[in-house]
DNA sequence: TGACTTTTATACGGTATCGTATAGAAATAT
DNA sequence: ATATTTCTATACGATACCGTATAAAAGTCA
């Protein structure tokens, strides 16, 4: 067995990671949004040249397809298992809402929030690709939220007299609305504080 | 006292009517985002030539602002009059939020959302103006629905166990997610139904 | 070593968009 | 009626952006 951790193909090597490019494409789409953003632009935050980054990911709507679903996977895996294994329904409602405002903001300077909500709504409908996919989040979401409350949450949920899906609703409900509060400037501290009041709702 | 209704001015008078060119502005803006509107899309939209268009509003920034200006205090009287005058909290969250999805959908085919939130979103961190725009909208819509609670619902709300700001909080907070679900390409009808669904929220 | 394959860098043409210049059209004031 | 003022329409130059052609660079395989 001539097994490499990772064969070597024939050609000259990229000069870039993958994961590491399309992290900063990230920042770049983040920062000014999807139309705003040239093609020039984000090379230049990639760090790559245009006809390097045309053959590497194609236009500009194929990677911002791929940027939003790398961005949608790890903001689920992110959100549902910060509202996991906690040791009640509340605390995992704050636990959730309170990392998820210190994943839509920034050390310091305002918030940029979230890929989704900020960045690509306006798209939504000129893309079908793009409304899709953020129906599609939303969607997956909410039935994930709602599996983990009635998993680990049943008794909470009936003592506030809501169904899992009532109670993931609220809570995707509320997620969006910080992401929204977000680009509106709030600083770090701003929206933390901003997220602990909201997880104050459920009851 | 020569008091016209309206004194003509010198000079050829306008053929088109602010308010109802800045209405289609609105809707062009709406459709396909700020970004993404051309020049030239939008004066056709409004049905005036470009250079008529950059006499009377300027260019596309100052028109979107102007736009989102007078949509902002549209939806601000909107949502507080739907608000007022009900006979409990509770069907006056219901009221609101199933307006708010009425006013955010197209009687046929897919919503288009909110402005504020849809489509003037990304461009925050490009345009102070507009991220102040936001937030004061924001700020402001909150503290009349405080007032509201406070005048009118105070009894609702102590028996819900939540001051007047909380219940602000949630009430703007539903809204908003409402505003980022109408962009994800629901239908009326079903839009007003997860508005239902949302008002159900509260106690 | 030499042929081959893939990535990279520079440069280019085509297109769209922006903002305005210029001239004509339509009203008022004297 | 004529002059004046303001709006409208066509056209234009400048710029930015997109997507790619072309050739050099840097590796692998025989």
């Amino acid at each position: 067995m001539t097994n490499k951790i990772q064969r070597s193909k024939p050609g000259r090597p990229r000069k870039f990671d993958e994961a590491v490019v399309l992290q900063q494409a990230m920042q770049a789409f983040l920062q000014n949004g999807f139309e705003a953003s040239s093609y020039e632009d984000i090379a230049r935050a990639m760090g790559l040249s245009k006809p390097s980054l045309y053959n590497a990911f194609g236009d500009k709507l194929a990677l911002f397809e791929r940027v939003l679903g790398g961005y949608a996977a790890a903001a689920h895996g992110h959100i549902t298992s910060n509202f996991s294994g906690e040791d009640s329904l509340e605390n995992a409602a704050q636990n959730l809402l309170c990392s998820a405002a210190e994943f839509y903001s920034s050390p310091d300077g305002p918030s940029l929030g979230c890929l989704l909500v900020g960045t690509a709504l306006p798209s939504t409908t000129q893309y079908d690709h793009i409304r899709e996919m953020l129906a599609q989040f939303t969607n997956a979401l909410e039935l994930s939220l709602e599996d983990i409350v009635t998993q680990q949450y049943a008794k909470d949920a009936k003592r506030l007299g809501k169904t899992p899906r009532e109670i993931s609703l609220h809570i995707s409900s509320l997620i969006f609305s910080l992401a929204v509060r977000a680009r509106m400037g709030l600083s770090r501290k701003q929206l933390v504080a901003c997220a602990e009041e909201l997880s104050g709702l459920l009851g």
